[in-house]
RNA sequence: GUCCCCGUAGUUCAAUGGAUAGAACACUAGCCUUCUAAGCUGGAUAUGCAGGUUCAAUUCCUGCCGGGGACACCA
């Protein structure tokens, strides 16, 4: 690889230098004016007893590789300018050759357990769950990318008084309507009752519903049965339009026992206590938190039974080394003290447990409340990009077959959606701006796959592929420099966005890459090139960059289709 | 009251402690007889305030101001 090569220069010369051997090197790509890779000599000043300026001229004077053309020595900079043809025949062979393996690490065998859906099944998906979802998705991909085997769940919170509400409103209400039988989605089915369950009047048929559930009640159980697979065959609709996969889905009803089983355990090791009324407590105040209900005094579960049962038996199952929760900000306390009380409790594992926690999806009117009907539905949000998608195909081509139309405006809405969503650092809170979520221009999903396809429009015209044996030197102008630096830094940016866990700065990378072709694509003719070595040089150049496209897409889980 | 996240251009967002803080939208002037104009080329504007650490701070530390979230025998 040729950063390697640039870097194994540097250390020679720096021992030839100076018989010094740096710890590491990190080589930046400067303005273009400076040249290709930099390294700032600043932090090597204080061992070298030498000037930053010094020290790069020095460098300049010992760096020997047959592959740079030019050093310079700048306000303590050591720029280094590759030579022309080096840096096409390195970049693009590799990438051809490895092709959908660019930029995937073959490095060492991980196995990452991952939470990143929690749907309760008293109501349909909202776009709060869309970024939970697309985020996960995208974290699983690039997590894969980096060699790491990724188990991917959901936790679905089937269990507990909210979900008594939507069954009380449809016993009292629900007229022995099935979602066949009124045409409905089987979520938004039972979503309908739970804003019709009235608190005042309902709620202690609610309470009266959990306690007949928790004693094995069967005519509540098989109701509560029946509701809970309508929302599940809706949400399974809205996963697949999504691209949301599971590799396992956990009930909480069946996690919450075990929970009861860890905290009777940990009462008896003294981790936790019980107060005069029964309930049993954790203190968690010598580490800054608060002391913390683990069990009624009536001896019922709370919110966090369910979840110490989950990881135990989560780490049973899968012996994972890491597991990463993607659940909202405003959990952030709660798995603070879950961490917490499994560390008490002894578990070592605990210390590999991640909340990733990403900011609220917020409205123009504010904060989304489901109770009060203040939310954007899923399914609705994925109907009307798609929507606007397919009106945006039909205008470019009115003739195109109906089939082929929806499939395009599948791809480019739901691309829309998703970099909208991904695009923001995972703990910024979102502001849904309807206009800005299904924008086609601009720094979008749509302006990334527009590039793609204009690619796989010019390579459609050119089967197959010149040999790689050719003159690169003809890739020697600014533009083809600027695409081909970008297409080297993917495996790093790659790598980065995954161990930050920052889709992010995949976003960013594939705008700049695409902006990157489109300036050489109205500067440069392709399959007009002046000569074959160019033109075939070009195709080359053409074809690494929509490899590259592609990858970063797949990792955002974005479609990269071949027309638009 | 305590804790967590966030304050960057008119707006929405970027930026492993490194050179002149990047994009996009909106606004504006141009570019389709030439591989898809969902595109390209120009044009103006920004790090909340006060200190500190550092050769170097949007980035790290402290305080303040502003916004959001959390701290239930709710989930």
């Amino acid at each position: 690889m040729l950063t390697l090569d640039v870097k194994e220069a540097i250390n020679s010369a720096f021992k030839k230098a100076f018989s010094y051997q740096p710890e590491s090197l990190e080589l930046v790509n400067p303005e273009p004016q400076f040249g290709d890779f930099a390294l700032a000599c600043h932090p090597f000043a204080k061992n070298l007893k030498l000037s930053p300026q010094e020290i790069a001229s020095r460098l300049a004077a010992n760096l020997i590789s047959k592959s740079i053309v030019k050093t310079e020595a700048v306000a303590g900079y050591l720029n280094i300018t590759i030579e022309a043809g080096r840096l096409g025949q390195e970049v693009l062979s590799e990438v051809i050759d490895k092709d959908k393996h660019f930029g995937v690490a073959k490095s060492k065998k991980e196995k990452i357990l991952l939470e990143y859906s929690s749907p309760n099944t008293n109501k349909p998906l909202h776009l709060g769950h869309i970024r939970n979802n697309v985020l996960g998705m995208a974290l699983a991909r690039l997590l894969e990318a980096r060699g790491a085997e990724v188990v991917k769940t959901q936790i679905i919170n089937d269990r507990g008084i909210h979900i008594m509400k939507s069954l009380v409103a449809y016993q009292k209400l629900g007229n022995n309507e099935t979602p066949e039988s009124t045409g409905e989605k089987g979520d938004h089915f039972v979503g309908r009752f739970y804003v019709l369950f009235n608190e005042e009047t309902m709620i202690d048929d609610a309470k009266e519903a959990l306690c007949k559930w928790e004693a094995g009640d069967k005519d509540i159980k098989a109701l509560w049965q029946t509701m809970n697979c309508w929302v599940y065959d809706g949400f399974k609709e809205t996963y697949k339009s999504l691209g949301s996969k599971f590799d396992k889905d956990y009930y909480e009803n069946a996690t919450y026992l075990l929970g009861k089983k860890i905290i009777s355990a940990g009462l008896k090791k003294g981790v936790f206590y019980k107060e005069a009324d029964n309930s049993i407590w954790v203190d968690l105040t010598d580490i800054g938190l608060d002391k913390k209900v683990l069990q009624r005094s009536d001896g019922t579960s709370v919110y966090i039974t369910q979840d110490l049962g989950l990881a135990v038996s989560r780490q049973k199952e899968w012996k994972f080394s890491r597991a990463i929760y993607v659940v909202g900000h405003e959990q952030e306390y709660h798995f603070r003290v879950l961490f917490a009380i499994l560390k008490r409790l002894g578990y070592k594992w605990a210390e590999k447990l991640h909340h990733l926690s990403y900011g609220l999806v917020f409205l123009p009117e504010g904060k989304m409340k489901s109770r009060e009907g203040k939310v954007v539905d899923a399914d609705d949000v994925i109907a009307e990009v798609k929507n606007l998608a397919l009106a945006e195909v039909k205008k470019r081509f009115p003739e195109l077959p109906n089939i082929e139309a929806h499939e395009r405006s599948k791809a480019i809405g739901l691309g829309a959606l998703k970099f909208f969503l991904l695009r923001v650092t995972p703990t910024q809170a979102i502001h849904f701006n309807p206009k800005e979520a299904i924008a086609f221009e601009g720094s979008t999903g749509p302006y990334v796959q527009y590039a793609h396809a204009r690619i796989a429009s010019i390579l459609k015209e050119e089967t197959p592929l010149p040999p790689k044996k050719i003159d690169f030197s003809k890739l020697a102008s600014p533009e083809d420099k600027n695409i081909l630096l970008k297409i080297l830094s993917y495996p790093k940016v790659a790598s980065q966005a995954a161990n930050s866990y920052s889709p992010n700065l995949i976003c960013d990378y594939l705008v700049s890459l695409s902006q990157a072709f489109n300036t050489f694509y109205h500067k440069h003719q392709v399959l007009r090139a002046p000569d074959e070595e160019t033109k075939h040089a070009r195709l080359l150049l053409i074809k690494a960059v929509q490899i590259v496209l592609r990858n970063g897409l797949g990792l955002l889980g974005i479609d990269a289709p071949e027309r638009m």
